[in-house]
DNA sequence: AAGCTTACTTACCCACAGGTAAGTACCTGA
DNA sequence: TCAGGTACTTACCTGTGGGTAAGTAAGCTT
C-alpha cells in the first residue's frame, strides 16, 4: 500500500487541485455532502448508485487526509458514522460550482444522459 | 480500441466536466495553450516537461473530439500544425481559474513543490 | 545519397485504479 | 437461533491509462 501521497509536486494550481479531486466518486461524494451537510457511510452508498463498498471507503479515507471531509464517529452499536464536509472542503466545493454549471452546458450541448438517481426518493 | 466516448451518462454538470478534463496532461494543455495562444505541436511537447509524444498526440485528439482544441494544419514540408483553444476551450479554461487558484493555495498550505519549467527560457 | 527536420503512428508493456465478493464484530428483532 | 443491519477490511482480478521506443512520409540541405 503506501499509496496516498497527493503532495506534488505541481506544474500548477489546477494540478494540485485535480489531484484532490480525481477518483471515479470524488467529486460526487463532494456534491452529495454538500447538499444533504451531513451523511452517513450507507446514505451515501445509496446515493452513489455504482460504487463499491471499498471505493467509498477508500475515498472518504483520502478525502478526510486531504482534510476536505470530517469523519465523526458514534461508539454506539449498531455503529455509526457521519461524515460532512470541512470549511476546506466547502471551499473547493465552491470553486467547482462553474466547472459544474460549465458541466450541465456540456450535458445540453452533446445530449447527454443523467445517470438515474432515483430510488432515493428521501 | 474505439474508446474515446466521453459521452455520459454523467451524474452530474462536475462529472461531465470532468470527463473532458481526466487526462495527466489535459489542464496543462489547456494552461498551455490559453498562455500562448498558438502553439506547434513540438513546442507544446518542450512546454510540458515529462509528457510522450504519444499522450500529447492522444489528448490533442480527444480535445479536439471534445471542441475545446482547434488544429491548423499548413501543408508545407517539414510539417506544420498549430493548436490553439476554440471559443468552448476558452470557457473551460476560465471555469477552471477558480479551482487553480483554490489549488494554488492548497499547494501553499501542504507546502508542495513546483515542476521545475525551466529551459524553456523562451 | 545520406541525414535532418516535423508531426505523427504503432507495437509492446506495466502499474494502478477500481470492481467483486467474502469475511469481521456487535447487537436487534422475529 | 438465525437473518439482518451497521461500517468496514481483505484478497483477488481485470481494464486501461500512460510510458518507451522504433517506424513513417516528405522535402531540404550538404
Amino acid at each position: 500500500m503506501a499509496k496516498s501521497a497527493r503532495r506534488g509536486p505541481y506544474f500548477c494550481g489546477i494540478d494540485a487541485a485535480m489531484d484532490v479531486v480525481t477518483g471515479k466518486w470524488k467529486s460526487l461524494i463532494l456534491w452529495e455532502l454538500h447538499h444533504h451537510g451531513t451523511r452517513r457511510f450507507a446514505e451515501l452508498r445509496r446515493g452513489l448508485p455504482g460504487v463499491s463498498e471499498k471505493m467509498l471507503i477508500q475515498h472518504l479515507r483520502e478525502m478526510e487526509e486531504d482534510g476536505l471531509v470530517h469523519r465523526e464517529v458514534y461508539r454506539e452499536v449498531p455503529p455509526k458514522v457521519e461524515y460532512s464536509l470541512t470549511e476546506y472542503g466547502v471551499s473547493l466545493n465552491a470553486v467547482l460550482a462553474p466547472l459544474g454549471e460549465w458541466g450541465t452546458e456540456r450535458m445540453r450541448r452533446i445530449g447527454a444522459e443523467k445517470v438515474s438517481v432515483n430510488a432515493v426518493t428521501t
